[in-house]
DNA sequence: CTGAAAGCGCTTACAG
DNA sequence: CTGAAAGCGCTTACAG
């Protein structure tokens, strides 16, 4: 593991800098965090010798002696889902802002390989990891990998019993406004697709669904929540079924938004209108949504930039701050488009007006 | 920057280990890294003594001690991108299969938060660097930014006039295959379509779209080069102006997939039926261009494969490899689907022959 | 304001 | 087969 570090020969250190600038290495120390303990000149002179021996830093020597780490481990459970690479950008990005640097682990949905990476990044000295968990991952086994004492934010899919702290969307309150909007558009049959109940994000939207059909005196049945993976593919499978159902929807709000892309694709390919002559409902707002064809109406939570906050809220953790009050679920908000067909409704409305 | 590391009290250490199994440390490290000296019932008392303190390695102290480094800098010019989400995940995977464990920066096409990035990585004394730079870096540059030493693989743009070796696609033949296909189908007026001069990749493609017309005795024409960003916007626009253009083509390659589904989409808007009336082609074959509408003909170089190659580049140059020998472009193949009209053309002949 | 000394958690010859 | 010692590149009291 590992190779050799800078070239051949010795790296230049912060002796060699105290033997040209001819002082200790102790005060090379002091000038290099900036202390103003130190005189002008003697500060002059070493930081000539840094730029004339070419002198780097090394953080890592720091690191072991002080006890602390610069490095974050940022475990995503699906980076080639344009989801989570919003959200590993938001937190990518924030970190560097904070100033962490992110060691990146893509796990693939594989809480196997969940499991090593956990233990490499405590090998590696995280000060801390924010993770969007694999599907699958349970509290207790996480409990095994990882300490109390190490600072983790659990970000967009809720662990239910960990103590970690919760970042993410309110997914209850986001699915129940999009089934609202629905049926203030005047559906009465209203599916779900997507996802299964395995899915901590999935059962936390169907209770939205819900909510919302029971708001509106509509009943909830269990025949119109179309279970499949959470993939463009299964967005396919889930609306076939939805079509052959004898309770066909004429709506659905899907799981997320590949899932809403997929049953779009496959209701276009026979012949059915989408936000014309049926109406469906994404969540995410990923960047593809709005290039959907009909763009896609979905719930947006900041995606982006929740993965700050998540970033945020580690760097409390680090600091010391109660887990248990660092959780934060954030709002979502409809970005009405095409694909639930309320343009048409609301043209005859606008029109009649004038 | 940095945060108390691994809770508040001391975290074990091997010589914890050492006094818990009645050894000296030197021992201790002698088991861990499964040296065949030590005796089976020492070996036994150590792992139990790791086991039952829940010790856990430091390899920091560990790289301090030998020089050596498991990072390696992943620099990502765009992440949000799909066709470098999709290179990232290549270079993530194989990075942890060759024993190394990845620093994720995304620099958002910005050359000065590359340059903070790249110092950063030195000063965490990463073992290499793969990079896909971001537009407008320059050999010069670069070269100031780090030292010879240090190893660096450049991936998917080719930085001119700089000796780290480059991983990635031949875009000129690929384009070149592209251009062809177009021809094959009995095209005389092609556009290219998108990125701009300053772009390496862009003129290997262009090079590419020449060298196919001239091979086939059509005319090169500028005007047909139709420059815009290397987005979806810059698609819209770029084949507007193709549109409007006295050469109207009747068949465009794109500089990338975004692009082309850019084109796509304005064309479709304005009643061209692409695939139809009208040929597209792209290029990188992103996952979502299987899934436009109508799905796209396009160029794909295996782009995760090449990550992984990239990174295996890395590690050669690690161990010591000379980079003038580690350069790699891969081919790409044309992979046809139905913006390019062929599966029209195609039919009548296939029923002709039954 | 600056230097000498100890120590962070490891590894690596070198003795025995 | 195992232990004592030195050292990787830093930081941090402590003297002066």
């Amino acid at each position: 593991m590992g190779g050799p570090r800078r070239g051949a020969s010795r790296a230049t250190t912060i002796v060699d800098i105290a033997r040209a600038a001819g002082v200790s290495k102790s005060t090379v120390s002091l000038v290099l965090k900036g202390s103003p303990l130190v005189k002008a000149e003697t500060r002059e002179a070493v930081e000539q010798a840094i730029e004339r021996l070419g002198y780097v830093y090394n953080r890592s020597a720091a690191n072991l002696r002080t006890a602390r780490s610069s490095f974050v481990g940022m475990v995503i459970s699906d980076l080639m889902n344009p989801f989570f690479t919003e959200l590993a950008v938001g937190i990518e990005d924030a970190l560097y802002n904070l100033g962490f640097i992110p060691i990146l682990a893509n796990t693939n949905e594989d809480v196997e390989r969940q499991a090593r990476v956990l233990q490499s990044l405590r090998e590696h000295g995280v000060a801390g990891i924010v993770m969007s968990p694999a599907r699958g991952t349970d509290a207790w086994s996480l409990a095994e990998l990882l300490p109390r004492s190490m600072p983790l934010v659990v970000t967009m899919r809720r662990i239910e019993g960990s103590p970690a702290p919760y970042i993410g969307p309110d997914n209850r309150v986001g699915c129940r406004r999009a089934v609202e909007h629905l049926i203030g558009l005047g559906h009465t049959a209203i599916g779900f697709l997507g996802g299964d109940g395995t899915m901590t994000t999935q059962r936390e939207r169907v209770s939205g669904y819900r909510d919302a059909l029971q708001a509106a005196g509509l009943p909830f049945d269990e025949a119109l929540v179309f279970e499949s993976m959470p993939t463009r593919a299964g967005g396919v499978e889930a609306v076939t079924a939805a079509l052959a159902s004898p309770l066909r929807p004429t709506a659905v709000v899907c799981y997320n938004d590949i899932v809403a892309m997929g049953a779009t694709r496959a209701l276009t390919v026979r012949g059915v209108r989408v936000g014309v002559d049926f109406a469906v409902v994404g969540f995410d707002d990923i960047v593809e949504a709005e290039n959907n064809a009909p763009p896609l109406t979905t719930m947006n939570a900041d995606t982006r930039q929740m993965g700050a906050r998540a970033a945020q809220g580690l760097l409390g953790l680090i600091g010391g701050a109660d887990p248990a009050a660092m959780s934060f679920t954030g709002d979502s908000r409809l970005v009405v488009r095409e694909s639930c067909g309320a343009h048409l409704r609301q043209k005859p409305i606008r029109e009649a007006v004038r």
